[in-house]
DNA sequence: CAGAATCCATATGGATACTG
DNA sequence: CAGTATCCATATGGATTCTG
């Protein structure tokens, strides 16, 4: 099936292609997956794509997250910076949440893995299926 | 700074907003993320858009990873139907690693993170600087 | 309401040694 | 070469309780 798209490279041919990334990591890959890979950070901006959320707002909108997990993963993502904080002084206390500039140049990423995830399932669900039943 | 772009929704405004997924996780971002999202997933899978691979020269692209590792995440990629795994019988053992057509439908989410990786590492790894040295 | 703090189980991942 | 197998440290994440 994956025949002529995917040539294989002898080890010259492969350091052709190697890039110098000046990055701290391998590659930047690695950086994206660090940012946004954790297990609730994708779901948690594909809601703020949607617009400005309060903390219980969010964690309505994703059922299985606890408490806990999601202010730790709204600490990190604010950190990285791509989520703003914003704490308003009154009692009872509301804190609102909404993706950063830099956060939001990360809407297409978060759309395509929506769209991937949608049409795609079936197929990586029947594959575990298979292979758990076996 | 994210003013008018990130609207503060009430609640009807977001139940209005909400979609049923008829996913198994509570969000198709979900299932995309599970799939490349493991600590070296998302490398490997970038290094094989380049062409197949074998495992030695995989190792050698991915400085950090172990043997384990890379055998572990390939198996999982192979198992999701992202990879395809061929070996040939042969002494000393050759095993050739290539994208699968499901796995090819990844390439522009994978060039994205890429991208994203290399236009904003100076950004977090400013903002992450600064805070530990604080 | 939006969390902080604590406790604890499991998952993840590294190092090392061995093998067909 | 391309793994397996084993051991072990740490990270991750859930449940629960408490608070300004």
């Amino acid at each position: 099936m994956s025949d002529q798209q995917n040539p294989v490279l002898t080890e010259a041919e492969r350091k052709a292609l190697d890039r110098k990334w000046d990055c701290k990591l391998g590659c930047p890959v690695e950086l994206t997956l660090e940012v946004i890979g954790g297990r609730w950070k994708g779901v948690i901006m594909y809601h703020l794509t949607k617009g400005t959320l309060r903390f219980g707002q969010l964690k309505r909108l994703i059922p299985g997250i606890t408490q806990r997990m999601l202010t730790l993963q709204l600490r990190e993502l604010e950190a990285d910076g791509l989520v703003d904080r914003t704490v308003y002084p009154e009692v009872p206390p509301r804190v609102e949440y909404a993706l950063s500039d830099v956060g939001r140049t990360l809407q297409p990423i978060i759309h395509a893995m929506l769209e991937w995830g949608i049409e795609h399932q079936d197929y990586v669900y029947g594959l575990r299926g298979r292979n758990t039943a076996s």
